[in-house]
RNA sequence: GCCCAGAUGGCGGAAUUGGUAGACGCGCUGGUUUCAGGUAUCAGUGGUGGCAACACCGUGGGGGUUCGAGUCCCUUUCUGGGCACCA
């Protein structure tokens, strides 16, 4: 495709002028309002496509805008830089992760440069840098100093593909998230951090995030999962210690015919103890066989399996003899592992109870229902009491209170809050990542590194042999000293979730190359909190809770001030499809950035990125699309040098509205003024709807082209002149060109956008719209602010308008003004 | 199963508050420019009927509220995303 213009010197000219200039740095102290603006940084794969190409366009149309609207900006990038895929790179190829990796970053940050974004790159931070990790480490050391950091043993998710522990949040259908083998559970000592003391917090403080998408905080609220209900003491027959269950519906409790305890419930050891040989036999083989499946298979059953184990609770209120089965629809790691079956009320119990023969009573009425009939399926909702000793009668929510202010009394129960949230398990098995600042000494047992002795440095990755634990591997590692007796000590080997250091990296930025401490408080009481962050829904939970919690974190140890929420308002922009189909190094259809920037030129591809779609949809790259976007350069280009500049060393400045005589000098005027408008109202609401400020751009131009074969008025002239302001954020390139040779020393990015103009938008002759009975019969056109009366009047001269109201008598009007005039017959 | 989004011409989309449905672009058709292709430019482009004026139909389906519904309400189908033995 030819252009007008030779975009690929223009754009490395800019490139290069800008970064020589400094242009886009952002001071730590201004007289401006801060605004901290942040795409979520990459993890550096090798290559830029045209995905991550949108989620920059946007973000640094967001922060051209934000600067050119009064705003001191800061718009930083950085790597996420350990990870999985490096360490893979070196299993598979033998190259070293760390220079793998810094080959990415290399052709990544050209990229990103190439697509001439506004990035500050001297706050560039890369999190496999010791500069970087050594904070990690820190942070940690205050996290255990703090108790919010243990160890325990516990069964974990095993990946025997990536040879590395998941978290349960990155195990997808019993899958690994990222190389999608079948997980298998091991029992490891790992590290976990301890969210949950957060949990309610994080619950609560969703509820201020209205700057975050609704989806989002649904997600997160879900994710934490708060239950109310009661704990439940059932004693067992034969054994001195109770089971504890969990409910949260304590008014079915006359309804429980069965307990039913996890395979992995610590006291199933001790009900084997208590029951006959036969029953004991009967518990192994069930526990083995559930504990032989991996979570998939097992979550996926829809079959309630189970075995009664031949031992019976006590059922505190009734005092009848309840059975005690294991069953794998059981969690251990929810509710404490147990619950108490009411088969009548709800699905899962009802199944199971059908399936091995279990009583079903029905304690529960629908309001509406005279006496108990028998169930055809569980009756799961609230309802009156029956069959419930002194409860009966009471409504479900008041008999959840009694009922439980009984046990209470009794001290076989007490109100309890349980969480789906789960602990954080940040203990990787790896190589790349972050080493662990912690010692085991055989007199002194865990031992925290000392501050003044981080970072604890990677090792080369040359010195790994062999599989499984990579750092354990290494015994110049392993082997050290305890720093509390000087004895000889062992290194922990586990290296850090890579979720660890992007939950704090946008504090770093602040302060990137301070060496005393991850961030200067003052920096972060100046800068945070992050004004607008713009990444993918993928990390709805996962990035955005623990970035949370560490905030929290930080804010309660004094190191943030002001809100404890990291983000005040968030954007999560769509996938870019190619073809409609998902773009994938297999399916050989990525469109690369390289490609793009030389065959179209970046500008016209970050505007078609802006164009196609409402940022928040999914988009769909097509070649032909792009090629209405190098048109309207062109025509952009062509249009603005067909207009000499004034004569005026002070043409830029010069931007008062000259006056209008024709309706089409009128009518440039506005669109100048309404493409202005639309930008700023994009920006400001946060829809960032550019599309629709681009199909405004569209029209200005049609109107500009037309206007240029006719002698230049002074309108024409205006334009001519405001265009490259206004084109600036989403064609920067080009708009930086355009105003170099119109003669303006200065960058057109250091410009103010233009303040909308009322005199411009003002509309002097409207188009009425007549209906009769809510039709469209005619338009006609009238002076703005006409009255009903003389609307009236021009509407009864229409001979259609007259045609259908056929003579009838109006027996109605409605009058919107300047809009629509609807006469009902 | 539950939760959250969506469904508008041949295609991407616009219509932010109940008030001209289809802005803008892609594609397509025709004219001009050109040796030709491309580029540029002008015009046309939801469907049906009509020379035209214009009429009727039209925002996944059905129903409703309203002078007036893409927009609000009820219902239903489909698509995308998320979560699922959470007691």
């Amino acid at each position: 495709m030819l252009s007008m213009y030779d975009y690929a010197a223009i754009e490395r000219k800019w490139q290069t002028r800008w970064d020589r200039d400094r242009l886009y740095r952002a001071a730590d102290t201004s007289e401006k309002p801060k605004y901290y603006s942040m795409e979520m940084l990459p993890y550096p794969s090798g290559d830029l496509h045209v995905g991550h190409a949108k989620n920059y366009a946007f973000g640094d149309a967001v922060a051209r805008m934000m600067r050119m609207l009064g705003y001191n900006v800061l718009h930083p990038m950085g790597w996420d830089a350990f990870g999985l895929p490096a360490e893979n790179a070196a299993i598979e190829r033998g190259v070293d992760p760390a220079v793998w990796t810094a080959e990415n970053i290399l052709n990544m940050r050209r990229q990103i440069r190439l697509m001439g974004t506004s990035y500050d790159w001297s706050r560039e931070v890369a999190t496999c840098e010791p500069e970087f990790y050594r904070w990690n480490q820190w942070l940690f050391l205050r996290l255990f100093e703090r108790g919010l950091a243990y160890k325990r043993e516990a069964p974990v998710n095993w990946c025997p593909h990536d040879r590395t522990v998941l978290a349960n949040e990155q195990v997808i259908d019993g899958r690994c998230w990222r190389c999608e083998h079948l997980v298998e559970r091991r029992n490891l000592s790992q590290w976990f951090l301890r969210i949950t003391d957060y949990a309610d917090r994080l619950l609560h403080d969703l509820d201020r995030l209205g700057g975050w998408p609704e989806r989002t905080r649904v997600m997160q609220r879900n994710w934490i999962g708060r239950s109310e209900g009661v704990a439940v003491k059932f004693g067992v027959d034969g054994l001195d210690e109770p089971i504890e269950v969990f409910t949260t519906r304590a008014d079915t409790i006359y309804g429980a015919t069965f307990l039913a305890v996890a395979p992995e419930h610590r006291l199933v050891q001790s009900l084997r103890g208590i029951v006959s040989p036969a029953h004991s036999e009967a518990i192994d083989r069930f526990a083995s066989a559930v504990r032989s499946k991996s979570e998939l298979e097992r979550t996926s059953l829809m079959a309630k399996e189970g075995v009664f184990t031949g031992a019976y609770a006590i059922h505190p209120l009734s005092r009848e003899r309840v059975p005690i089965w294991l069953a794998n629809y059981v969690l251990a790691e929810y509710g404490g592992g147990a619950l108490m079956g009411v088969p009548a009320h709800d699905e899962r119990d009802f199944d199971f109870a059908k399936r091995h023969g279990i009583p079903i009573v029905q304690v529960i009425l629908p309001e509406d229902a005279e006496a108990a009939a028998p169930l055809e399926a569980p009756f799961i909702e609230d309802g009156r009491l029956i069959a419930s000793e002194g409860f009966t009668e009471m409504s479900s929510p008041r008999a959840r209170e009694a009922i439980a202010a009984r046990l209470a009394a009794m001290g076989a129960g007490e109100p309890r809050v349980t969480y789906k949230l789960r602990d954080w398990l940040i203990s990787r098995q790896r190589y790349w990542g972050t080493p662990i600042p912690i010692v085991y000494c055989d007199a002194c047992g865990e031992v925290a590194v000392p501050d003044d002795r981080l970072p604890i440095l990677l090792p080369p990755r040359e010195r790994v042999t062999g599989e499984g634990s990579p750092l354990g591997s290494i015994p110049e590692f392993v082997q050290t000293e305890c720093p509390k007796c000087g004895g000889p000590a062992r290194r922990e080997t586990d290296t850090m979730d890579t979720f660890f250091e992007s939950s704090w990296y946008y504090l770093r930025y602040l302060d990137p190359h301070n060496d005393r401490m991850p961030w200067d408080p003052q920096r972060a009481a100046h800068w945070m909190t992050v004004d607008q962050y713009i990444g993918g829904a993928e990390h709805a939970v996962l990035h955005l809770l623990y970035s949370r919690f560490f905030y929290k974190f930080f804010h309660d140890c004094g190191w943030v001030s002001g809100s404890d929420e990291p983000i005040e308002r968030l954007f999560h922009q769509g996938m870019v499809l190619r073809d409609s189909e998902k773009m994938s190094k297999s399916r050989g259809n990525v469109v690369g950035i390289d490609e793009t920037a030389e065959r179209y030129g970046v500008d016209a591809m970050r505007l078609f990125l802006m164009y196609v779609t409402p940022p928040e949809e999914t988009s769909n790259w097509t070649d032909a699309g792009i090629s209405g976007r190098v048109r309207l350069l062109n025509r952009i280009w062509r249009v603005s040098e067909s207009v000499a500049p004034v004569p005026s060393p002070r043409e830029s400045r010069d931007d008062e509205l000259p006056a209008a005589e024709t309706d089409s000098d009128k009518a440039l005027l506005r669109a100048v003024h309404v493409v202005a408008k639309s930008a700023i109202d994009e920006t400001l609401t946060r829809r960032f709807h550019y599309n629709t400020t681009i199909a405004k751009l569209d029209e200005l131009v049609n109107l500009m082209t037309a206007a240029s074969s006719q002698p230049v008025t002074p309108a024409l002239q205006y334009a001519v002149r405001m265009l490259p302001i206004l084109i600036a954020p989403f064609a920067p390139h080009i708009a930086e060109e355009l105003w170099e040779r119109r003669g303006n020393q200065t960058s057109v990015h250091l410009e103010r956008y233009p303040e909308p103009d009322a005199r411009a938008l003002a509309v002097e002759e409207i188009t009425l719209v007549v209906q009769v009975n809510g039709k469209l019969r005619a338009r006609i056109s009238a002076p703005a602010g006409v009255s009903e009366d003389e609307a009236l009047a021009l509407a009864m001269a229409d001979p259609n308008v007259r045609a259908h109201l056929d003579g009838r008598e109006l027996r109605k009007r409605i009058y919107v003004p300047d809009r629509l005039l609807n006469l009902v017959a």
